[in-house]
RNA sequence: GUGGUUGUAGCUCAGCAGGUUAGAGCGUCGGAUUGUGGUUCCGAAGGUCGUGGGUUCAAGCCCCAUCAUCCACCCCA
């Protein structure tokens, strides 16, 4: 038969492994740097309480897992609809089993409580190009109180960890309330979520896109002039006596007020207000954010914001917080395509030995010994003899160093040491070597 | 879920308007070099042309179906 793996999902080869967990293990640091707590969450989560959280679309999209046994015989008996047939799904995302988690472990929790969690979610989609049904999602929140810092905070993360992994960026900053401040002086404050779904695609599909997209949702024409005319405003300040009449909208530009407050002096990164920003999903209320890289044609490559009442459809009222995800597959691909992994990413070996013969072999694999007891990852190629083979070997493991081991060396100690990179060799005792590589990392 | 694209060697693709034995580059393996890789040269292996049916004297090429793929929309990371 042919071998095949289902659609939307991806194997990974050892240098993308590698290069992969730099990036999470980066992004881990920065959580921890922060105080957050990680948390895991099973796979497969009930139905009931996955379902409804994400739209109509969402629940179309979820992976249902099939009832077995006794139980799916049961319900096949009559005429069962697709709902009859499961009772437990895949993951989605990360943010409603947070909140599932919250609420079942809330007499454990001390408030505030900030957690990141770093696990993959599948989506029954169509694939396309940076759209998988099989991806991870790198969430951080906080939730309890204290919101009006921790919003400062999420723009530190990302600050933090963009800059650490040499990506320049654009942090935009809105507000929920400021958008429905806008939608309030339009007067369509009843189609306010029409009116963030349209502004959502402005990048994509420009200002005269935007305009028509709230005419065919039915906003009426003299509010869509009203609404272009207010996206056009670039800061806070000039935007604030336009929403003066909007208690909402007021309460929106203090807020926004107090994180750029916070973060003042200490960014590294561009951090920008942009009223521009929506962002689809509909339970942000209060500041939101989204990271653009630059350089680079790619969608964001981070988002969140402040939501309030995330586990109340669970049964724990008056529970908000704030927090955001780092899309870590769409940031694998601008590190790939600003060549910014650093060299040794692609390596996780750091010397390969060679042997002449037999005798040189054996010898050869003492060396090893003493090398890994060093704390170095080295290995020794199974087959003594064909040189050529085994520098090929070396080549394509991708070695900074190869030691070769023939009859003369053994004798005197002095191992010929080859640096694959600049193609000079030296000789040198095996604990010079052990010296050598250490001083290298 | 809607609309479109493309399926030929392990990979990326050629294949004239239907006409004998199906092509290239890269990769793989072997050799030129029995103490040296990444360069060069020589050679070899590898394909029921996605699958099933139809039209034709003749189908990789035309028609139908089916599966897969990629792209756009919806939605989203």
């Amino acid at each position: 038969m042919k071998p095949g793996i289902p659609k939307g999902t991806r194997d990974f080869g050892p240098e993308q492994v590698l290069k992969r967990n730099y990036i999470f293990d980066t992004i881990k640091q920065v959580f921890i740097k922060y105080g957050y707590q990680p948390i895991e969450t099973p796979t497969i989560e009930l139905l009931s309480t996955l379902t409804g959280k994400y739209g109509e679309e969402g629940d179309r999209l979820l992976f249902r897992v099939l009832k077995r046994g006794d139980k799916l015989a049961k319900s096949l008996e009559n005429q069962p609809s697709a709902n009859d047939l499961a009772e437990e799904g895949l993951r989605y995302d990360l943010t409603v089993p947070f909140a599932r988690y919250v609420v079942m472990n809330q007499q454990y929790l001390t408030f505030p409580f900030k957690r990141y969690q770093i696990q993959p979610v599948w989506r029954a989609d169509r694939p396309q190009r940076g759209r998988y049904r099989e991806f991870y999602q790198c969430d951080v929140d906080v939730i309890g109180s204290g919101l009006p810092l921790y919003g400062a905070e999420m723009a530190q993360i990302y600050d933090d960890l963009f800059t650490k992994l040499g990506i320049d960026v654009i942090i935009k900053i809105n507000n929920r309330k400021i958008l429905a401040g806008i939608a309030e002086v339009a007067g369509i404050s009843e189609q306010f979520v029409d009116m963030t779904i349209a502004i959502d695609k402005l990048d994509k599909i420009g200002i005269e896109g935007v305009r028509q997209e709230m005419q065919a949702r039915g906003i009426p024409a003299n509010a869509i002039d009203k609404v272009a005319q207010l996206l056009q405003i670039a800061t806070p300040a000039d935007l604030k006596p336009l929403l003066a009449s909007s208690a909402t909208g007021a309460a929106g530009i203090e807020e926004v007020a107090q994180v750029f407050d916070f973060l003042e002096t200490s960014t590294t990164q561009e951090v920008q207000f942009d009223v521009t920003l929506a962002r689809g999903l509909n339970y942000y209320t209060g500041c939101i954010f989204e990271v653009q890289a630059k350089n680079v044609q790619m969608g964001s490559i981070g988002g969140g914001g402040r939501y309030d009442d995330l586990t109340g459809i669970f049964g724990l009222k008056g529970v908000s917080g704030v927090g955001v995800s780092f899309g870590a597959e769409r940031i694998y691909d601008v590190m790939e395509e600003l060549q910014l992994f650093p060299s040794d990413t692609a390596s996780s070996l750091q010397i390969l030995f060679i042997a002449f013969d037999a005798t040189t072999h054996r010898f050869a694999f003492q060396c090893l010994q003493s090398v890994r007891a060093a704390g170095i990852h080295a290995e020794l190629y199974p087959d003594p003899g064909n040189l050529k083979k085994q520098m090929k070997y070396a080549n394509s493991r991708h070695v900074p160093y190869v030691a070769l081991i023939g009859e003369a060396e053994m004798t005197n100690g002095q191992l010929t040491l080859k640096d694959m990179v600049t193609g000079e060799q030296a000789s040198l005792l095996l604990t010079d070597i052990i010296l050598k590589i250490q001083r290298r990392t």
